[in-house]
DNA sequence: CTCCGCCTCCACCGATCGGTTGATCGCATG
DNA sequence: CATGCGATCAACCGATCGGTGGAGGCGGAG
């Protein structure tokens, strides 16, 4: 057996993280050397303790774990940052690979399968969860299926005042913009999200994870 | 010390589960007798095991949390249920207390909290986080804030359907009934989540937890 | 038994929205 | 340098929506 991989667990549930904590623990293959319950604090520890491996949650109050990852990067710290994660929706997925994850893995995956994607983190192995990877598999194939398409963020913008309530005009009159273009920033939202109208549109985008937070 | 509290932990994410069970492990005043990943299995185990709490999950695949604990009290089993969820909003909080659960923590709470809480369930005690008592709290003194009015079943009925990109008379249509009844819906679907129009109403029930799932 | 909330329905009107077509500009990628 | 995409604006039209003001039946709670 070599030495153990060295880890640092990032989620800010105090719950999860002495849950993964003595789930590694228990395992003589595995070393717990930090735990973090934001993206801020998780750069620094991985700065200081230099694990092989950040278990990384995405969603979290302050800096998220899209954040943390490009930070990390950024520093040029030579980590694996595996995430780890509820949600497998297009805008919590694609942001993170793309922010340069290791490998993505879902809270609802078994045991075995979280302490193997670990250890295959830890080789430098892209680790994906089925439905990721079916996810990442659709949108090579057919980049224009409804629905598979993202916003742009101004795009977004638009919706989410139209999601507070805002008219056509009150949209244009907080964007210094004119009503024309809020309607063709819309227009484009339908398009890419497979729907025709702003109700409809608004809801698409929560089920794709683009509102709220 | 007395006898240590036995425990049912009931939730989807195996990663939870184990953590919870190792976390009430290494401690001698808490016994884990099960664990359950669903609904259906945590009533089963319930009325087999006679947990003195049972630490449940809302939301999970299948027959959820307030399906559960509903079942458990028409079982008359003499258990204490204690709601351990991520989320705090009415739609959660409201049915899952009326179905009588004992508890309700947020799995942000800290560790100790969670520990002195479950002991407080075994004794019968109300358990409640900041968050979610302050919730009750507004709700019996200002009845009628807006957004603190849920939605009739049929109402939130309509609501999807104009979610799902459908106009007034498709609705209608759909429901069997006229398309002045589902304007009526919607006037008071608005008047209820005090916003004033369909992209607003769909997005407010996102957020009081109303849709989707 | 009475009150209240929910569900149902009607009619009319102005305001808003969605569809369509076409155009200009800047920036990035190739 | 050329293509493409995002952001901006325009004008016009039919379809839809939201506002208002009632009204009746039905069932549960006081």
């Amino acid at each position: 057996m070599n030495r153990p991989v060295s880890l640092l667990i990032v989620d800010d549930h105090p719950v999860v993280r002495d849950g993964l904590s003595s789930m590694f623990a228990n395992d003589s293959g595995f070393e717990v050397v930090g735990q973090a319950a934001d993206g801020a604090e998780a750069v620094r520890q991985a700065v200081a303790l230099r694990p092989d491996v950040v278990l990384m949650d995405l969603r979290m109050p302050g800096t998220d774990g899209v954040a943390a990852i490009t930070e990390l990067v950024r520093t040029g710290v030579p980590v694996r940052v595996l995430v780890l994660t509820t949600y497998d929706t297009d805008a919590d997925v694609l942001p993170a690979i793309d922010a340069g994850a290791t490998g993505y893995l879902l809270k609802d995956a078994p045991r075995e399968e979280l302490l193997r994607g670990v250890r295959a983190a830890a080789e430098g192995e892209a680790v994906l969860s089925p439905t990721v990877a079916a996810r990442l598999m659709r949108r090579v194939r057919e980049p224009e299926v409804p629905g598979n398409e993202v916003p742009s963020q101004r795009e977004v913008e638009v919706l989410n005042l139209v999601a507070q309530g805002n008219t056509n005009r009150e949209v244009a009159a907080r964007l210094f913009i004119t009503e024309a273009t809020v309607k063709t920033h819309l227009l484009n939202v339908y398009s890419k999200l497979g729907v025709s109208d702003r109700a409809a549109a608004v809801a698409a985008a929560y089920n794709a994870g683009l509102l709220s937070t």
